[in-house]
RNA sequence: GGCGCUAUGGUGCAAUGGUUAGCACGCGGCCCUUUCAAGGCUGAAAUACGGGUUCGACUCCCGUUAGCGCUACCA
């Protein structure tokens, strides 16, 4: 009974559908961008809904960085934010409708009663309960289990697993899935409500059920550590009368021990790299190879690129580990690639976070200036804040001089006169470029029997105050004459004495 | 424990059942050179193991091993 609303008939519309117990991790990261990724491939709808139904790990305050990490990676959404705390009825609804329906259950156990993870192992060596595979309660008989039905005991809402049959359902990274019916637990749909006035919290299997049908979601691009819980999933689906939609489940990202990721393998928190100062489209780009392709060799993929090439069936299956050199590189590649224009703009955000920033430099001769200047830069650049610190001597007069790029040099007494002589001859230079620059260094170099290139680098300290820089004779034209003179005066007089 | 997924150099990815198994990061060497990068060239480094199927297997099947996931009134 396929009706026009099919997943695969309509645009398509996906979700990302953080929970606020955390900052937006390198995996949800991930997870957002395929999602984004898929949608803007397909002109389809991307929505965002926060998952706050956690109310004790729950943390309002972190909404708002993951969102902020969600624009810093250029994810954008069409609908939302939604917020499944403000939307319990809808759950409470799809609850009741299960129980009429004879989907549901009401479950009187108490909580406690049964046990999962590593406590399932300790329970089964005792001899004790497992796990819930089929709860007492599901054929009406309340107390069946042997337990106390007082009038106060609330229960909770368990759905009714299928005893035999298969459960289907297509993933397009991991192909057709089937699980056997009786592998698949009765789980808990509403949970009990603690205490008089709390009415009972609706679970995410309910949740993600709920929101992801009347969202009408045609695909669900997760994590796939919810591969094992979808079975779940899609008997929901068919007890509320809605059509499952198209799954598509990614590798998980581990750390360099290939367990998973989390803090002890540095930074997790996406807005993390965005602080450290990486580029977001180098990142993006970096993310979206962990896990996918675009099929051949071609690495470098702007944001248009992975948009273009960007498919599910692509996708890998095996977890993959962050590699953070890597990641490195490709920040280092879109500072030397990136068409100068793309990079300004960082650049002066970056300069404007260190109150080195001009106005002069957003337009006209100035905006040239800084533009060749940047461009002079980049090649050495790692991040960002590089700009700010390691380059600090093109956008400032107030920079530090490494003592130890000055200490090779200001033994030589012969430096003090060689700046003030170079001074003096740059002073009077006809023209300020380059080559002039160079002929007049080199000149006074053979005339006080210096090698050039001794000359060159202790020049280099002088004017910006350490021993790494870009070719000296560029350096000097991006600084401007007036203050290659004036730093090589002062050099000529502090240089040799300490 | 049960169920499931996965397996190509250290890492991330390629390879219609037929390639000397390719690319990139990282690592080593060389070149360039005015410091440091960048760039160019180059080297070492992989199909987890064992069985099948096939003329032929990284590729398909089975088993083993390992890793990971799920097995919550977390999401």
């Amino acid at each position: 009974m396929t009706n026009s609303a099919h997943p695969q008939s309509a645009a398509p519309r996906v979700r990302f559908a953080p929970s606020p117990t955390g900052y937006l991790h390198v995996g949800g990261a991930r997870t957002a961008l395929f999602n984004w990724l898929f949608a803007r491939r397909q002109h389809g709808t991307m929505i965002l809904r926060i998952e706050d139904t956690d109310a004790e790990r729950n943390k309002p305050e972190l909404v708002e960085g993951i969102l902020d990490g969600l624009r810093w990676l250029g994810v954008d959404w069409d609908e939302g934010p939604f917020y499944q705390s403000q939307r319990g009825a809808l759950y409470q609804d799809a609850a009741q409708k299960c129980l009429a329906a004879g989907h549901a259950f009401l479950c009187y156990c108490p909580a406690e009663r049964y046990v999962g993870g590593d406590a399932a192992e300790e329970g089964a060596a005792a001899g004790t309960v497992r796990r819930v595979v089929r709860c007492p309660c599901r054929d009406g008989l309340p107390a069946a289990a042997g337990k106390p039905s007082s009038p106060e005991t609330k229960p909770a809402i368990r759905f009714k697993a299928p005893l035999g049959g298969k459960v289907e359902f297509q993933d397009a990274v991991f192909g057709a899935r089937e699980v056997a019916g009786e592998e698949i637990e009765d789980f808990v749909l509403l949970r009990s409500p603690r205490g008089a006035e709390t009415a009972g919290l609706p679970t995410y299997q309910l949740c993600v059920v709920v929101d992801d049908a009347d969202m009408r979601i045609t695909h669900v691009i997760r994590g796939a550590d919810h591969l094992s819980n979808t079975p779940k999933q899609v008997l929901l689906y068919r007890a509320l009368g809605a059509e499952p939609p198209i799954f598509a489940h990614l590798p998980l990202i581990l750390g360099a021990d290939r367990t998973r990721l989390s803090k002890r393998h540095g930074a997790t928190d996406v807005n993390m790299y965005r602080t450290e100062g990486f580029l977001p489209e180098a990142f993006r780009n970096f993310l979206s190879l962990l896990g996918w392709s675009a099929g051949g060799d071609e690495e470098f993929l702007r944001t248009r690129d992975l948009i273009e090439k960007f498919s599910l069936e692509a996708v890998s299956r095996t977890n993959g580990v962050f590699d953070r050199p890597k990641l490195e590189w490709f920040n280092t590649q879109y500072l030397q690639k990136l068409p100068i224009e793309d990079l300004l703009p960082e650049v002066a955000a970056e300069l404007k976070r260190s109150k080195l920033w001009r106005e002069e430099w957003a337009s006209g001769a100035g905006h040239e200036w800084f533009a060749r200047t940047v461009d002079l830069l980049r090649p050495r650049i790692r991040l960002l804040p590089d700009f700010s610190t390691w380059s600090r001597a093109f956008f400032s007069d107030d920079f530090p001089c490494d003592p130890a790029a000055k200490e090779k040099f200001w033994k030589d007494q012969r430096f003090p006169r060689m700046f003030a002589q170079l001074a003096d001859t740059l002073a009077a230079l006809p023209e300020w470029s380059h080559d002039p620059c160079d002929h007049a260094l080199r000149a006074l170099a053979e005339a006080e029997g210096v090698k050039a290139g001794l000359l060159i680098n202790a020049t280099r300290v002088a004017i910006v105050g350490q021993a790494v820089a870009p070719p000296l004779f560029d350096t000097m034209v991006a600084l401007g004459r007036e203050r290659v003179v004036a730093r090589l005066r002062k050099a000529a007089t502090s240089f040799g004495a300490a």
